[in-house]
RNA sequence: GGAGAGAUGGCCGAGUCGGUCGAAGGCGCUCGCCUGCUAAGCGAGUAUACGCUCAAAAAGUGUAUCGAGGGUUCGAAUCCCUCUCUCUCCGCCA
């Protein structure tokens, strides 16, 4: 959410800062009920400090002994027009709040300005791409000729975009799991914390699903229950209307959770195999810093990200998203793709935002600055570090050997048992 | 699921028959004084949000907030209703 005052004073500039999204929103109706709101809150305000000292002298008549009856008479009437303008105010106010929770970030000054994804610049490359003496196979058949993913079999359970993972796949994404959580904790210092998979309204709206993305969340039956789509929203609201101490921050989080999405809107795209799926587990960074320093905390939190698959020898590169391209609740994205021989294309395993204070504003994530009076808000942050199943897709694809075994890497041998390498079976 | 108890400021804890209560007292914390050092002692301060005044900061001022929402009343932390959460006991359960 958007500061109001800021809003009210800034209106050509982030009228401005929006077009580049090619989303504006409404300000002129904002600006009209801001007016509309100060007014009215004004006048009321009036009213209540005028029937307090009125209440006060009658309470003072009656302490002598004193009968205040026309007074009290006269006062009455004023509680009559108060309740009548505090209906007035709170239309004007949830109108207000509609809109400005409807409104997304603004981009921050060095996101470059483009209108959708070709438009997003590669920032920096890494590894070797393999080369193959074959063709190299795309995960699914890998997966089934290894008997380690069976897909049909997850289509009985539950349908399409769900997985089934097996023997030594099933162990890989545990694995996978195990090492991200130990290298982000032990070596990159994040906390670990394990959440509740399900959350109420108020988290999905602190962390800006709720209101405008209803239709990409499952919603439980039989209580105010959504299925989280990511483990930023619980570990966001973590503190959630708390007023931190600066020496706390900043605070990190590592927590590996499932993630369900609906995919409304996605259908024909990426049928196969494990890159879209309505349930997929995790690995998730999430920041609390100080305004100042969160930009260095996007670069190290990227990098942070980019240490899995450095470790793990996957071919990646790193891009800026573009305004057209950015996140609702986003004011800087940088997106972490890998190469995935067996498609031929580079394809996002992980996305790391800085959402400025357009998050805690939202779910009032607060600190009190050391020398200085009152609160400001902290910046959150957060990013994939990384997404599990897609980092399966990667090395099956990019380790993949001619006779359809794939090798494992070295930094997940440990957590494999020591396993060097998939066979059928294995 | 059944029965009962509770929810007050960073923490503990008072709030009488509703009347000036943003809330006594204590602890903690901050600043100052005192003191070889530490401790003790003394003094002052110590919630948040939204308005308004102001070029702005500082400051001042108004309103609201005693779990949440609603009601009664000239006036509610105090009375009534609904909800949420916590605790204790019983039952059930991984």
């Amino acid at each position: 959410m958007l500061d109001a005052k800021f809003l009210r004073e800034n209106l050509d500039y982030a009228s401005s800062r929006l077009a580049t999204r090619g989303d504006s929103g409404n300000l002129d109706l904002f600006r009209d009920l801001d007016e509309e709101r100060r007014a009215l809150l004004q006048e009321t305000e009036d009213m209540k400090a005028l029937r307090n000292a009125e209440s006060a002298q009658i309470g003072a008549l009656r302490k002598q002994g004193l009968d205040a009856r026309e007074r009290q008479d006269a006062v009455r009437s004023l509680g009559e027009r108060i309740k009548a303008n505090e209906e007035r105010l709170k239309a004007v106010e949830e109108k207000l709040s509609g809109i400005l929770l409807t409104l997304p970030n603004l981009p921050h000054e060095s996101v470059p300005v483009g209108k959708d994804e070709s438009e997003n610049p590669e920032i920096r490359v890494w590894g070797e791409k393999p080369v193959f003496d074959f063709d190299p196979l795309p995960h699914w058949e890998l997966g089934e000729m290894l008997g380690i993913i069976d897909l049909p079999r997850a289509a009985k359970l539950s349908g399409a975009r769900f997985s089934l993972l097996t023997g030594a796949g099933a162990r890989l994404e545990r694995a996978l799991i195990n090492f991200m959580l130990d290298l982000h904790t032990l070596e990159h210092g994040y906390t670990e914390v394990l959440t509740p998979f399900m959350v109420q309204p108020p988290s999905l709206t602190g962390t800006a699903q709720l209101p405008k993305f209803e239709e990409d969340l499952f919603h439980v039956e039989g209580g105010e229950y959504y299925l989280i789509p990511t483990a930023e929203v619980p570990v966001t609201n973590i503190h959630r209307e708390e007023i931190l101490a600066e020496s706390a921050l900043p605070i990190r989080y590592a927590a590996c959770t499932p993630c369900f999405r609906k995919e409304a809107g996605s259908h024909g795209k990426d049928t196969r195999g494990l890159v879209r799926l309505h349930q997929f587990n995790k690995v998730e960074l999430v920041k609390f810093t100080r305004p100042e320093d969160s930009y260095d905390e996007l670069e190290s939190l990227t990098r942070d990200a980019e240490e899995v698959l450095m470790r793990l020898g996957l071919p990646y590169r790193v891009v800026s998203l573009c305004t057209g391209d950015l996140g609702f609740a986003s004011a800087k994205t940088y997106d972490l793709e890998v190469w995935l021989p067996g498609q031929q294309t580079y394809r996002e395993i992980s996305s790391c935002s800085n959402f400025e204070d357009f998050q805690a504003r939202r779910a009032q994530i607060r600190y009190r600055p050391e020398g200085a009076k009152g609160t400001r808000l902290v910046h959150t942050l957060n990013g994939s570090g990384l997404a599990v199943g897609r980092c399966m897709v990667a090395l099956l694809e990019n380790f993949q050997q001619a006779d359809g075994t794939v090798i494992i890497p070295e930094a997940l041998r440990p957590y494999m048992g020591g396993m060097e390498i998939i066979t059928r079976g294995g």
